[in-house]
RNA sequence: GCGGGAGUAGCUCAGCUGGUAGAGCGACAGCCUUCCAAGCUGUAGGUCGCGAGUUCGAACCUCGUCUCCCGCUCCA
């Protein structure tokens, strides 16, 4: 393709974003002392109040927006059945091994197995159930190192290299562990959790019952998960521990395509009224589902290393709360008196992560232009945040630090500061102070001049014109309100 | 996993054939009182990625090690 990016250019765009979110205070690598920690980041001064602002929005347009959508607050840590009953355990849980000749990795579990089934075909079905019995004895035990041995025991080969050249046999876990309890021991090991949707299903009564929601109703949730990526790449976009936001939604069952289609027509209307640029986006259709999903699609955007999911809507069907209600044995289920039925309801979900909306966000909001002519061209960045999400709403600036301004510079600032962040600064020019605060993506720079000492006006700059208005210190108030009202953004839902 | 490259101040980088570190920008303080990173003065900030070795002496040479980047490979 013609306008396809070079891999260079690619990691260019990325590279420098990186680095302008470490040199302005968004994002910085975590541990970064001892060298960070792989596939960890740390939001700065600015970083934590975007990503606050974008939380709070999606809150809003879930919770407040939608009468029948309820908050809910649950813990990381759960019951360990929770993830037996959600499938996690065997899922996310295998014994790897490599061969260290053909570099290929096999499942160890499967790599014995198949051999005492070649054992078996071979007429020594004995021999071959004792292995496989073994085998199941030491993964039960978790003894990764006897499972080698009894891989190099038995001379089992690699079907591709045909040697017997074996890693260690090693454990990957995508859940994260630790025990609970003062006492460790193999009974008090429980998981962080790698998905928020559970803490949702397994207070689906609780939730129902005490907020008196009728289906159709959503729960929604924002909340910290964890996973161990194996490959950690992207900045952000790939975290081992990550903010979700989800929202499940219980339908009655039959109903779920009617909900999946609006879910996923809402939150790409959403998207948009971020403004977020439409060829930027782009639904992506899964072809294969989920073992707990009937329907599932992405919303993707088009970051400089490709189109990448930030949103998926699933139709998760009733898999999870029949799971639940099997592992638990309580019942998990809903009279619906409108039809005189009881009926484990089907769910659909939509499920974003925190920190990648915000590196979209941040990739949208990065701008580099030229300005000025002749000799004179610079470049000019700025974030061109929507003022409702950006970090600070203004800076107050005396154009001086003589004459009473900055005593008048303070005096606006504490008219302000209840209702909006705001920064004061008055030390060196003013041009180096506008571009400050373009860097950082301040909407609006309040300039206090001689003039305002007269009249009681002052000017205002707009960040993505730099062009200035002048206004009254008493219209600042509404000014500010206006622009950086959550209501603008609900304006476009 | 293989090959190549790079690690020196917050950032970008200089530092000759080995002689115990510099610039620009940025930050901070002051002057100036000025509307888009202006100017002047000053200040702070570096065990030169880490560990050994050679040497009277190592940012520089040798070995090891870690991290990052690029390309290939692999995986999805």
């Amino acid at each position: 393709m013609a306008n396809k990016k070079s891999k260079g250019e690619e990691n260019n765009e990325l590279k420098k974003l990186i680095a302008h979110a470490k040199e302005y205070g968004y994002v910085y690598p975590s541990s970064e002392i001892y060298d960070g920690l792989q596939a960890v980041y740390d939001y700065g001064a600015y970083g934590s109040e975007l990503k606050n602002n974008l939380k709070r929005l999606w809150w809003e347009c879930m919770v407040r927006l939608n009468e029948n959508v309820v908050g809910l607050d649950s813990a990381i840590f759960m019951h360990p059945t929770t993830w037996k009953a959600s499938g996690h355990v065997d899922s996310f849980n295998d014994p790897m091994v490599d061969n260290k000749d053909s570099k290929k990795r096999y499942r160890a579990d499967v790599l014995i197995e198949e051999y005492a089934e070649s054992l078996r075909k071979a007429g020594e079905v004995d021999k071959g159930n004792v292995i496989e019995s073994e085998m199941n004895q030491l993964l039960e035990a978790e003894d990764l190192a006897a499972v080698k041995d009894l891989i190099e025991r038995e001379d089992i080969k690699c079907p591709i290299s045909g040697t017997c050249n074996w890693t260690d046999v090693r454990q990957f876990n995508l859940m994260f562990d630790t025990q609970i309890g003062s006492v460790a021991d193999d009974s008090g090991k429980i998981y962080l959790r790698p998905e928020t949707a559970q803490g949702i299903f397994v207070n689906f009564l609780n939730v129902q019952k005490t907020a008196r929601q009728k289906v159709p109703f959503g729960i929604a949730q924002i909340g910290k998960a964890f996973r161990n990526e194996i490959v950690a790449r992207q900045f952000i976009f790939r975290m081992r521990e990550f903010e979700q936001m989800e929202m499940q939604f219980f339908v009655r069952p039959g109903e779920e395509m009617k909900w999946f289609e609006h879910w996923k027509s809402v939150r790409l209307k959403w998207h948009k009224a971020l403004g977020v640029p439409e060829d930027k986006l782009r639904i992506h259709e899964h072809e294969k589902l989920a073992h707990y999903a009937n329907a599932a699609v992405d919303i993707e955007f088009e970051f400089p290393f490709g189109f990448k999911e930030v949103e998926g809507i699933h139709s998760r069907t009733d898999f999870d709360l029949k799971q639940h209600q099997e592992f638990s044995k309580k019942k998990m289920q809903y009279f619906d008196p409108e039809i005189n039925q009881n009926y484990i309801p089907y769910v659909v979900e939509t499920s974003i992560g925190a920190d990648r909306l915000f590196l979209m966000t941040l990739f949208n909001a990065f701008v580099e232009e030229e300005v000025g002519e002749g000799d004179k061209v610079k470049q000019r960045t700025y974030l061109k945040l929507h003022p409702a999400l950006a970090p600070i709403k203004a800076a107050i600036l005396p154009l001086t630090k003589k004459d009473g301004l900055p005593e008048k510079g303070r005096e606006i600032f504490d008219r302000l500061r209840f209702d909006f962040n705001l920064i004061y600064e008055d030390t060196q020019s003013i041009g180096k102070r506008y571009t400050r605060q373009d860097l950082i993506g301040t909407p609006f720079c309040i300039a206090v001049d001689h003039q305002t000492l007269e009249d009681d006006t002052v000017t205002i700059r707009h960040r993505d014109t730099t062009e200035q208005k002048r206004v009254s210190i008493d219209a600042l108030h509404a000014r500010l309100s206006e622009a950086c009202s959550f209501t603008r953004i609900f304006e476009q839902l």
